[in-house]
DNA sequence: TTACGTCTTCAACAATTGTTGAAATTCTAG
DNA sequence: CTAGAATTTCAACAATTGTTGAAGACGTAA
């Protein structure tokens, strides 16, 4: 029964709920007496602790950012430092990409989880896509074009931002985790096993961006 | 004025506008109120036409989903028997399935916009990727993975159903149009070039796919 | 104990939600 | 034109929404 956290019990639990119920069912499919009910507490608390609703909404979204975008840069630094003076391969930035998301012992709680599926949501919503990612992920997501255009030398930069789009468009979708790769594939593929996920989505996203060096190489050829 | 169209004039009116607003604010961010409104019509005729709000959500999608289905069918059928008796091409494949996507006259028309749109929002949703997706769009898919087997001889399924997962993901993303590689890439991209994007998109999709196949043998040799 | 600031609940608000039945309008066949 | 059916509007419903102010419970330090 140890429990030095007392104070902040209550807002955690608020922020715990909205985090999985946002996830499940958007911002407006949630109501914060559904939230209140969830976290075991009064419906005037969420707003006494975190102002309207929408202020909820980007406290559940901050908490965890910050700590994804350290891990993430961490990993990609690393790869750097392994590599250098040379450019790291593409695979490997890419799995310095994914990596820190699902190989981590943190990453299997439940909590985490939702907050992927909240990300996707976010991520492929037209109203907030643009602007919510743009204001939590910005930075980390610069750093890590600068690092493959390193190890793209020659490749427009066009390709490179559509390949991130691809990138970004697969991870987005295993994120959601929507349960239809298991019915397309008789339960082949699970989309809940995010690890397994990771592996093949590296390989494949790797392969595209590989191959933007061959493309542009035989494009200098014909020139 | 030559108008034939009058009987289900405001019927189209309102699958027009709950289209259009429920791709850009999903299911529950919608009110029959504001659908009624901008299609010019009171709120109790949505429920005369289709029943209650969830009845009329899935008339959206279907009246599209068909058209779409065919197109996409009568492409990859035409790219199968001018390749028979071989297999066609992986990248002929892809194409197949995305061109009919962006590449007709029609699709440019915003009714069809923001369809892709509600596609993305309903892939992508925990709530409704898993079923609605296969019940509008699993016959033609499955058509699609058979073919593209054809053409990766020694693949494992599981690599070909996670390269869908991929390619479904990249496809999502792009339709939900949010703005974000705009933002990205300094308007070198631009999220409503639907036709541009799915150049670049093919292309990598493609070799993803291709790689396997050098995976695979790879495999083969060491053993 | 007392007093005080923080946290939590209670009760209620005005506004909005999906839905419905009856009335009004329009269309269509005879 | 007329009767009847289909379409559209009107008015209203019970339920639910986010938010708020006052009251209560709790912890802490004097």
């Amino acid at each position: 029964m140890a429990a030095e956290n007392k104070k902040q019990d209550k807002r955690e639990a608020i922020l715990n709920a909205a985090e999985n119920l946002f996830a499940k069912h958007g911002y407006d499919g949630v109501t914060l007496r559904a939230i209140a009910k969830e976290a075991g507490v009064d419906v005037a608390l969420a707003n006494y602790h975190f102002g309207p609703k929408r202020d909820l909404f980007d406290a559940v979204l901050l908490r965890r950012a910050q700590i994804l975008n350290s891990w993430r840069l961490e990993a990609l630094e690393a790869t750097v430092q392994k590599a250098a003076p040379n450019p790291p391969e593409v695979k490997d930035i890419i799995r310095a990409y994914f990596e820190p998301l699902f190989k981590r012992s943190q990453v299997q709680e439940p909590g985490w989880k939702s907050y992927y599926a909240l990300i996707a949501y976010v991520n492929s919503s037209p109203e907030w896509g643009g602007t919510l990612m743009t204001q939590f992920f910005d930075p980390m997501i610069h750093r890590f074009l600068a690092v493959l255009k390193t190890a793209l030398p020659g490749v427009p930069d066009k390709s490179v931002y559509w390949g991130y789009h691809c990138l970004s468009g697969a991870l987005t979708l295993a994120f959601a985790q929507t349960g239809r790769i298991d019915h397309l594939s008789n339960d082949l593929c699970k989309s809940d096993d995010l690890p397994d996920a990771c592996d093949y989505i590296v390989d494949f996203v790797a392969a595209g961006f590989s191959d933007m060096i061959a493309a542009s190489e035989k494009e200098t050829a014909t020139l």
